[in-house]
DNA sequence: TATTGTTATACTCTATAACTATA
DNA sequence: TATAGTTATAGAGTATAACAATA
């Protein structure tokens, strides 16, 4: 599943499904559109997920239009991030002290030079 | 797909397929389960896996014992791996070329780091 | 008794097409 | 006319269980 996956799973919360906590924290004003194409999921298996985070509780979805509407987290939602921040910064941690120091500080620049 | 996916893909060839013909080229003693083990691949998935290389032409079954066989190249995977390897070093030289010169001497090393 | 190769199958994830309503 | 959300479904990929034969 990978070691993410396995941090997440005790919260009931698959990788994408973090990734798009992660990416709405704090902003009110991402569409479900939006968010798909930056992660990389199709507009059609946003519905699914989002209705998942709906369900138990960390999202909600708010008009922005007739047409458009927000993803945000709900009250619960923020209190489960600081729990999903915490595993996150864990998981990176834990990949980073396996890489010698002399190359720490290289790999996250490098890794962002090649997503985008 | 990835891009390594759009490379492979004029050559008839999934990304995981690739992956077994580098890992059995110059070796003529890992079986099916080794190679599955080393890439993550579940013994019952390697099977139409390797269906769909033998039936390419690509690699033979060689009995190393009653139960065990060693899976090899073919004279036709040979040759495909002329072409096979230029496109994956032809990939890998595009990442390395997206990432700024004073932390590309750092990437492999770190990420190998990260692997084992 | 553990391992290899295999079969069959369930499950998850992703991709595609089409539809409605709104910008 | 293009876009957002949605539905339904097909397809690819992966996981699980069980089996026979052999080490």
């Amino acid at each position: 599943m990978g070691e993410l996956g396995n941090l997440l799973e005790p919260e009931n919360l698959r990788v994408t499904e973090a990734a798009v906590l992660v990416m709405i924290q704090g902003r009110s004003d991402l569409t479900a559109s939006q968010i798909g194409k930056a992660l990389d999921i199709q507009r059609a298996n946003m519905v699914p997920l989002l209705n998942r985070l709906e369900s138990a509780g960390l999202i909600r979805r708010q008009p922005i239009d007739g047409k458009s509407q927000a993803v945000v987290l709900s009250a619960e939602g923020e209190a489960k991030m600081t729990v999903v921040g915490a595993l996150i910064q864990q998981f990176e941690q834990g990949l980073l002290e396996r890489v010698p120091p002399e190359h720490r500080d290289h790999l996250l620049p490098a890794l962002n030079a090649i997503w985008k």
